[in-house]
DNA sequence: ATTACTAACTTTCGAGTAT
DNA sequence: TATACTCGAAAGTTAGTAA
């Protein structure tokens, strides 16, 4: 979350719709900001520079449409002010879709096992499962319920993980899992999910299936 | 919209809820905004100067809780971003209760009368009746259905006016209106609706009364 | 009308440090 | 441990102006 952001979001506010598109001139947006049009001109040419809208001149200033990565830093703001001010026990759902992990994953959750069979209460599968999310999530901190610490072997040293309680499913099945998340990362991108079951084979699960993640909170 | 946002916004992505409250350091919010520890501890004087927040120092750090202001500032985000990914068609409503208006609302109506009755192709009632919401509304101006051009009169000047399509309910009625929009105005904090009938006498409203308002987009 | 460059100005930042 | 002050350095802003 940067400055543009704010940029970002007053361009949506004139936007009817997040596939629309805006005709706005730099001195205008100037304006709305508090800002010279000089610095305006600036903020778009950055945001340009940056991928998050396209633009073309029109007569009267510039049309502007916000591109893929544009919209997902305003819908990163938007999930989480959502799960801010939605009432408490609204259901948090993630959809996304099964990927292929580095393979660490079996690796990691065996040299973590002790500390999770502990931690989690039951033996978990010497695996996971990493899932793309459709679209941005929010951040999960908050919702961590344990954690895992740390330790060094054979010279190499293991961070600390935390983890989150959540409910797996797909059409026709629904298995109880907990997220990892390691503990000195600000940005993740994908969910890393361990489960009891080793759920590619007991559910059929490969790669690109479409699976749905609801938080416990 | 100005840079508190952003602190403010950090802020709330790590409490579960707004009516929690947060344990955290400075130089952890530091490390979470990408400033230092000094920066960070300024940002959370100036929310809490602001009113924005309020906080109280705990060992290990300090207990942040947002005030009504600082909410304020994030529901009118969410509520913007709420609009711009819901899909088209889904309701835009404003609950509000009905305020005192300075009296001038039916002065003003006078005036513009005659742009008025052309661009709503009916006769405005001579009043208008301001409604306060409850809650921070979205930005209306991309919802503009017409306006009226400004003019001189008597050494006075009336500015241009821009209105929005909606529908005024309550329990037992519904009318169409159009909310007024003073064409330079940046932060509206009331709704001021005409309408064709006299709405206080027709439906006995009296001030303080709870009345919803439907953006028709 | 616009957009956007450069140079001067202003604000913001953070290392050092006090509390 | 914390928070938060001062002040030199860095970053951001805008007036003037070109295109």
């Amino acid at each position: 979350m940067h400055r543009s952001f704010l940029v970002l979001y007053e361009l949506s506010k004139r936007m009817k719709h997040r596939s629309g598109r805006l005709l706005i001139s730099s001195s205008e947006l100037g304006e709305c900001l508090g800002v010279s049009q000089q610095t305006a001109s600036r903020y778009l040419s950055d945001l340009e520079l940056g991928g998050f809208i396209e633009r073309s001149r029109g007569g009267r200033g510039q049309f502007i449409s916000l591109t893929r990565k544009g919209l997902d830093v305003l819908d990163g703001v938007y999930l989480n002010l959502k799960t801010f001010f939605d009432e408490i026990g609204t259901p948090i759902l993630i959809k996304g879709r099964v990927v292929q992990g580095f393979g660490e994953g079996a690796y990691y959750v065996k040299e973590y096992s002790k500390s999770l069979r502990e931690g989690l209460g039951f033996e978990p599968f010497f695996g996971t499962l990493n899932i793309k999310p459709l679209r941005p999530f929010p951040f999960l901190e908050k919702y961590v319920v344990g954690e895992v610490k740390g330790f060094s072997k054979g010279g190499r040293s293991f961070g600390s993980l935390k983890y989150v309680s959540a409910i797996l499913s797909s059409s026709g099945w629904t298995e109880d899992c907990f997220i990892i998340i390691p503990k000195r990362t600000h940005h993740l991108s994908e969910l890393e999910v361990v489960c009891e079951h080793g759920l590619r084979e007991k559910h059929g699960i490969k790669d690109g299936d479409l699976l749905q993640v609801e938080l416990k909170v």
